[in-house]
DNA sequence: ATAACATATGAACAGATGTTCATATGAAAG
DNA sequence: CTTTCATATGAACATCTGTTCATATGTTAT
């Protein structure tokens, strides 16, 4: 037995540990939701996320208004747009982007009630 | 002006970028949210949080419930008390980590929300 | 004091991530 | 149908991030 895992054995408090094992959501959820979080925790994608909170918007507004290239947009919206955080709706040579769902609101709002303290 | 400036002076919707640009958090605010989710945004320190729902653990009791070495815990642990997500209580050999406040419950449970759909 | 133990920390390394550059796609106008 | 424009995408590159390994710190028991 290494040195590493004896301490596993000798210091470990059984019953908590049980206890919480069993309340323990499946791996494959914590996974996902620890990607959903990856999505929100760059500062680009947050402020086209934000953006979004007033208006729907095209690639092009989206790049202006944050002074970002359009092709660092276009990258980030796709993110986005992959884990169902925004909606695209096409017109003509425009492509306008919105929130998907109330979530992204809720989610971001509390994560910046957090920030605000 | 460039191929690709040329498109933000062409197709922008000024006054819905204008209208959105009045409501935007300031650049510093919205990184440190991003900073925030970042935190969230991986699945070891995702599950160190979600343990500690249940109950107070300390560092060994966390590196065998979810099977990781007692330096990875103690490395994000680090990282979750930086960013005032855990708290840390000292009690002889061992330390003992619980949640900071009732916001991290919040995020998760609005992210575990999302992900569940 | 010294040994055993729980936790913390620094350096190194591998893998992930975001931007840029070049170019492709698809739509409207001439 | 060719050009122009808005957007998308792939590859390359630099940076960031998480783990491991080695070791340090601080506490309890002998």
């Amino acid at each position: 037995m290494s040195e590493i895992e004896r301490c596993e054995f000798l210091c470990v408090h059984q019953d908590t540990v049980e206890k919480v094992l069993k309340q323990m959501p499946s791996d494959e959820k914590l996974y996902d939701l620890a990607e959903l979080f990856k999505v929100f925790g760059d500062s680009t994608r947050i402020k086209i996320l934000y953006a979004l909170f007033e208006a729907e918007l095209c690639v092009c507004d989206i790049a202006q208004l944050l002074g970002l290239s359009q092709t660092a947009v276009s990258h980030q919206l796709r993110i986005l747009k992959i884990n169902s955080l925004v909606r695209a709706r096409k017109d003509g040579k425009n492509v306008f982007y919105s929130l998907a769902d109330s979530h992204v609101r809720q989610i971001i709002g509390q994560g910046m009630e957090h920030v605000e303290e």
